[in-house]
This record gives C-alpha cells, structure tokens and sequence, in this order.
DNA sequence: GGCCGGACTGCAAGCGTTTGCATCGGGAGA
DNA sequence: TCTCCCGATGCAAACGCTTGCAGTCCGGCC
C-alpha cells in the first residue's frame, strides 16, 4: 500500500543503496540519479520511515524532553521554546511529564527507556533522584540541564542565589527590614536547587545587611498562585507581620498580591511584593520582579543538544548562566514608617 | 554492549520468541518460564529496543499531540492533561508545536511525517488548512481534535455559541446593552471556529434582546493579555464606549482589566468584564467568567484514543460536548447608569 | 494402548532502512 | 594501449524485535 524504498528503487531503476544516498544528500550519486530517484519518490508519495531509519542507523532524530508540572507558566513557556527551536532543525520533541499529580509523589522515571528512543536529553528543572541522574547519565547521550548544573552535563540556569539576593537588596535599600521569602514545598527532594538558593540568596542579604529574619518570615508557597495566597494569609496573620515579601515566583507573588487587595492590605504602602520570572502578567498589575529570560534559556538548551548532537561529541562543560534583572513596578516601595519619617527628614 | 533479547534468551536457556512472549504477558508460556526469562531480563538489565519493537509489530507506543501556541494558558493545561493520562496508559507523547512565532504564518505540517511513529492522533485547536487536515484524515489513525468537531474524526469540545451566549446574557440581565466582544484574530483561516463561533453567540445574545452591535464593540484580541489590552484602548476611546465586554478568554479580561485600571475606569462600576476559561488566576482577580473543564478535555482525549487503540476500532462518530457553567466575581454588576435610575426606583 | 487435542516452545521470515565493501566503467597518465 | 584510480553503483548483511506456523510432549479418552 504505501511506497517503500524498494518501489522507488524500482521506480527509478536503481538499488536501493542509491535511493537512500541520493535522499539524503550524500555524495558520491550523480546528479541525474539523483533528479530521477527524487522524482521517482515525489511520484510515490514515498517517505522514509523513520523507525526503519532508527533502527538500521541509530539515529532517532528525536529528543526527551523531561519536565514536571507541564502546566505551569515557566515550563510551558519552556518547553515551548525548546521544541520550536527543535523543530527548526528537523528534531523532534518527546515529552515526559514526571508529575503525577494525584499521588503524593511520583512514578519513578525509568530512563533505561529512552535507550535507542533519542538522540539527545532535555532535562528541565526535574527534582531527579540520585538513581535518576545516574541512570540518565548512563544513557551517555547529549544532555542539558535546565535550572540545575549536573556535573558531567551541559546546564544553561540562571544564579538562583543572586536572583533572590537583587530582590532582597531592593527591599532592603527602600527601607525594609521585615522582610519574609516565600519559596517552594520545603520537602522537595535535594536536587531540585533552585528553591533552596533563593532562599540561601534571601538569607545572605538578610544577614549581609545584619539582620537576622525569624523562622516564620520563611513561607512555603508551592509555586502556585493558590499556594502563594495561603501563604501570605500566614504571614500577614502574624503578631508582626512583614513589611515585605520575597515571593521565589510571580505566580507565588500574585496570590500574595490578591491576598492583600482581600484584606484591604495596600500594596506598596503597606506591603510591598517582588517575585520572580516577569510573567506574561506581571507588567499588567505592576508587579516589581527579577526578571528572567526564559525563552532563551529554552533556545539556548536547545542549542546545546543540537551542537553536541552535530559536533557528535558532548561538550559537557557547557555550563551557562544567562543575567537577571530587577524590573521595578508599582508593587513595592518604602514601608509606610520611614517614609513619614524620611519626609520628616526632608522638612527639616 | 547493551543486552538484546537474543542475550536474554540465552540467559533463560529458551528462543527469542518465548522471551518476546514471556516478558510481554502473552499466554501460552509456561509460568517457570516466564519467571526464569524475567530472572534473566532483570539480570542482563534487558530493556526492550521500542524502534525494533515498532518496527516488527507496527505498533509504536506513541501518540502525536498536535498543538500550537504550547505557551498559552489554555493549551499548556490541556497538553498536560492529555500527556499525563497517555503516560499512565504507557503511551508517550509526540509534541508537535506547529507555531512559528516569527514568521507571518507557520511552515507547513506534513501529516505523512507521522506515518509509522505514532497508534494516534490528538489536535488541539489548531487552524489546520484542509490539505493538512485531508493528510490526517489520510493517515487513518484514530484521531481526536479538541476545540473543534471534524467530520470522521472523535471530538471534545465545548459549546463555544453557548459559552459566548451565556456571557452575554449575563450582561444583559445585569442591564447593559453597549456591551462589545473581544476575539480573535480576524484573518484566522477558517477551520479553526472557536473565535467565530463564540463571536456569534455574542451576536445571537444582543439580537436575542433586540440589540444591534455597532461595529467598533468587535474588536480583536488576539487571545493574549497583551492583545486584549490593546483592543481595551479601542474600546475605551470611543466616543461612546461599551459599559461591558465579553472576551473570549481570560487572558484577554486581564488585559482589559489591566487597561481599565490605568485609565482609572472603575470595574464593574463604569465597566463590567467577562472572560471565558476560568484561568487559574481569575479567581484571584474577580473575574467573571464562563468556566471550561480543560484538564477535563484534556484526559477526556486522551481516554478516546486510548479507547480506540484497545477497541481496535476507531468509533468515529465519538463527538463529546463537555458543559461549561458561568462563574460570578466581582468584575460584573449593573451599569452605574441603570443602578442610579433603580436607585431611585426603589428610593421612591 | 493408540489417538487426539492442548499447551508450550522454537523456527525463521519478515519489518524497511543504512552502510561497509565489492564491483564496474571510464578517463588520465605513462 | 595498458594500468591505475576514482566516482558511481549495487550487494547483502546488519539493526533487534514480532509472529505465523510447525513441532514436541503429555495427559486423557475411547
């Protein structure tokens, strides 16, 4: 029913060697053989078959993409742009959702199962178990972390530490002391870094400015808008509450944001708010944030397999770490105490 | 190097064909047998070869999900889903991100490229062209579309005449009658009906009560916050703007809402906003909304392939409309106009 | 006790490409 | 004119499984 190599061979006279050769742009076919095998194919419909093509070069011309949480902004826009750029080289994408929602945690990931299924691994931000790392590792293809360096693997990320430490520092130099962080589910497993030095990166502000936060300022938020909600009603129900909040991401930084607008709390006057992302939305209710580029990171991720897949040899000391930046919005500003007194000051 | 199943035969002292058998759960294998081949398997750290596999039996594993614009609310949240269900079935999912962000339009898909990768097919609101549309047909895949009912294809979907209908109502019973529709992009090929279909049921409502939309209340908003602040200006700076708009997603109500806020038009006050999805953060900003079950659609899909990949044969005729239901917040209310007048009414 | 039917198991032919190596011509250099 | 060499092709062996068909072995039944 459908064309196979042998009926172009057939078609246009030649072996099957040749089709082959002369579809793929190889040399050592002569240019009239190759315009008949080309037409030949064109009359058949005829194409490749990529699982034939796998199994006999060992190519796959696909690539893991491995990610939790499809769903959430970051790893959406992510996994976006990883597959776009994939696409344009004529990769394809295999996506592996490692959450699983209903369960506590998750299914365990098998990578002994993408053996002869990609080329290259696309790992995003994944809290992998040690066993994980070490079975992707034995996979000894192209890899790219995202959001983590792995030793012995390509990483593009982001410095978490700083990350948190520019937004601390902003709040800190408006005048702000009370300041609390809120980042992710405290029991995560360890190699999910990025929580932890945001939070090191609060710390070491906090502590640079000699101020040492108590344990109740430091709020697990879960990422989610929801979790930042129920957070912030948490802090805001303190004795002292803060004067501000570090929000590990915007979407966190949103929930704080609506909790207050729900307890009549006025932001910034009363509370100021810094997240983490520059979210599609953020501009839009003026919400001060670290900024970060994460379509690039995809592209650059994808980049880095594509090289290593073309070089055909892994440079794995790639290593990159892409610039933040502090956008400053309408949601942070001087505690409501010191600005008296700062126009005080100014009157005098 | 890497253990094949002729290793694993050896190993267990029987043919390839009894290892094939045993590791897969087919009958006729004794159960001695079976344990010694999965003795032998765990031994070698025998790992099936998929490609092999597929290419021997046919079968893949493997479901194509076709989607554009993976970035977007509504579709990261349905791919999620969608992946997450075939992953506990053992299917992988094949992501096919057909948007091209920088060029005017996008490349050409070509359904042929599927053949022989992947059991079935899953489209997700994507514009595709009829040739494109005849090529998926041609595959003769079980195929499900979401957002959009094919002929001799499975569908789920919403009722989006009635989504934008039951918005619209809405506004007219609070008691406005400016009330405008934000949609999509107007050159949209065809075949990709969600933005017109709820573009008529806002139509069908204002005529329903009598009403004939002027022209300018039908803007387009691109489906994005941004988009949907920009057409917010339109709107605002007409000489006689609406009092209510219907947009056609969440995304674009923030954008309005964003908008009305800086111009400081108070909602609902002076403008009540609809949007359709229930985003995850609508709630958190009070807006109203038509809300869709998109997980729901999502796992929906993906039990309909999966039914037709066990059924062995593919029900076409499967068309399932899921309901929608409107959520009340705080971003609707009575015109300020008609409350003073029923103010009085009821003062008198 | 011979025959039959079932339950297991093995044989070997695919599945559709890729690719190392052999082959075949023909032009260039001697 | 005869080698030599090189480009263009073909041959056929993988690649690692699945599966129809055939064979083997037993127990049970007549």
């Amino acid at each position: 029913m459908i064309a196979r190599i042998e009926d172009v061979a057939r078609e246009a006279g030649v072996s099957t060697a040749t089709v082959s050769r002369a579809l793929r742009g190889l040399p050592h076919v002569s240019d009239a053989t190759r315009r008949s095998v080309a037409r030949a194919a064109a009359e058949l419909g005829y194409v490749v078959s990529r699982t034939a093509s796998t199994l006999a070069s060992g190519r796959t011309l696909t690539v893991a993409v491995i990610s939790p949480y499809l769903e959430r902004w970051f790893f959406s826009q992510l996994i976006g742009s990883v597959e776009a750029e994939l696409r344009r080289s004529g990769y394809d994408a295999l996506l592996i959702g490692l959450a699983q929602p209903d369960e506590g945690g998750r299914g365990a990931f098998e990578p002994e199962t993408l053996r002869g299924r990609v080329d290259a691994v696309v790992v995003v931000t994944v809290p992998l178990t040690g066993q994980e790392l070490d079975g992707v590792r034995r996979l000894a293809l192209p890899t790219v972390y995202v959001g983590a360096s792995v030793a012995g693997a390509m990483s593009v990320r982001i410095d978490d530490v700083a990350v948190a430490r520019v937004a601390t520092e902003h709040l800190l130099q408006l005048g702000h002391s009370r300041i609390a962080y809120m980042g992710g589910d405290p029991n995560q497993p360890i190699n999910f870094s990025a929580p932890a030095d945001r939070r090191a990166g609060w710390l070491a502000a906090m502590r640079g400015a000699g101020l040492e936060p108590e344990d109740r300022y430091d709020v697990p938020g879960l990422f989610t808008a929801n979790g930042g909600v129920a957070a912030a009603e948490r802090l805001l129900s303190l004795p002292s509450p803060p004067t501000a909040v570090v929000a590990a991401s915007d979407e966190m930084a949103f929930g704080v944001l609506a909790c207050a607008h729900r307890r009549g709390i006025s932001v910034p006057d009363q509370l100021s708010v810094v997240g983490v992302d520059d979210h599609e939305l953020s501009a839009l209710v003026g919400l001060t944030t670290v900024a970060q580029p994460v379509s690039r990171q995809g592209a650059l991720a994808a980049e880095l397999v594509l090289g290593a897949l073309r070089g055909r040899q892994s440079r794995s000391q790639e290593h990159i770490v892409v610039p933040v930046h502090l956008v400053t919005r309408r949601s942070t500003g001087a505690p409501l105490a010191l600005e008296r007194r700062a126009t005080v000051v100014t009157g005098s």
